[in-house]
DNA sequence: CTAAACGTTGACCCCGGGGTCAAGGTCAAG
DNA sequence: CTTGACCTTGACCCCGGGGTCAACGTTTAG
């Protein structure tokens, strides 16, 4: 298949695709006039690059998945060889998280101090719900 | 005082100082040979913008607190006319927080699946300490 | 034959918050 | 006068993930 049939097929772009390549995350065969050619197996190889890229993960963090970039991911085992970048990714995420959360306190505090006390009270800690 | 001895009283770069200009933040005076002319007061204005600026909110969400940018924003009242602005930026952070949760799950659960099992236990749900 | 619908590469645009030159004006001290 | 520290505006660079042209080649249907 062409590019614009993966493209249909995966539901994303052209230029999406494209810029995987660029990436270093496909390697589609060219035809004599030049033109990209894939399998059919790259439909699951694009879904796990967007599946991996929605989790915040970046297009070079990716090229650690290129081993088992081909398997179902979403399901199955990852590759070991990407366990680190996960890790990594994942403090990341803690962090973030962490921050937000003093941010969101302070915004609340923000809010509070604008006189908006009833809009701060209604914000006050929304987040505890989800554990206790 | 001119932008150079501004920026280091608020612990900035000249750069910084232009970019607020820039964005409508600050108006210093101009001297007759064109030097940007500040007074004291605008050390305050200047650490404002940028408590607010690490709080997430943009320079243009920051135009709505023109009213009171001079004020000890950290400390007292916040102008009402920007508690529209902070609810909204609430909100953001909010739904940011949620999705940083959704993938944190995801990429504990990859990990899990690279066969990083300790890895994965050992995060898997540190942030229930912080309620519980 | 021709037009449409594909494909190709290359290059500029976006966002945010500035960093980092370049090229030049101004002002005080030596 | 000269040096050097300060100031000015303008313009390009960064990151990530592409969007959106331009200018051109290829294939397919009528």
């Amino acid at each position: 298949m062409r590019i614009g049939e993966l493209a249909h097929a995966a539901g994303t772009t052209v230029r999406a695709l494209r810029y995987y390549e660029q990436q270093g995350l496909l390697r589609p065969d060219r035809s004599p006039n030049g033109y990209r050619l894939y399998g059919g197996s790259q439909v699951t190889r694009v879904a796990n690059i967007r599946l991996l890229l929605s989790l915040g993960l970046t297009a070079t963090d990716i090229r650690a998945f290129l081993p088992c970039l081909g398997d179902d991911i979403a399901e199955g085992p990852v590759c070991p060889a990407s366990a680190a970048v996960i890790a990594r990714r994942l403090a990341e995420v803690d962090d973030r998280i962490a921050a937000l959360d003093t941010t969101r306190t302070r915004l609340v505090d923000a809010l509070a101090r604008a006189g908006a006390e009833k809009l701060a009270r209604a914000h006050e800690a929304p987040r505890a719900r989800t554990t206790g």
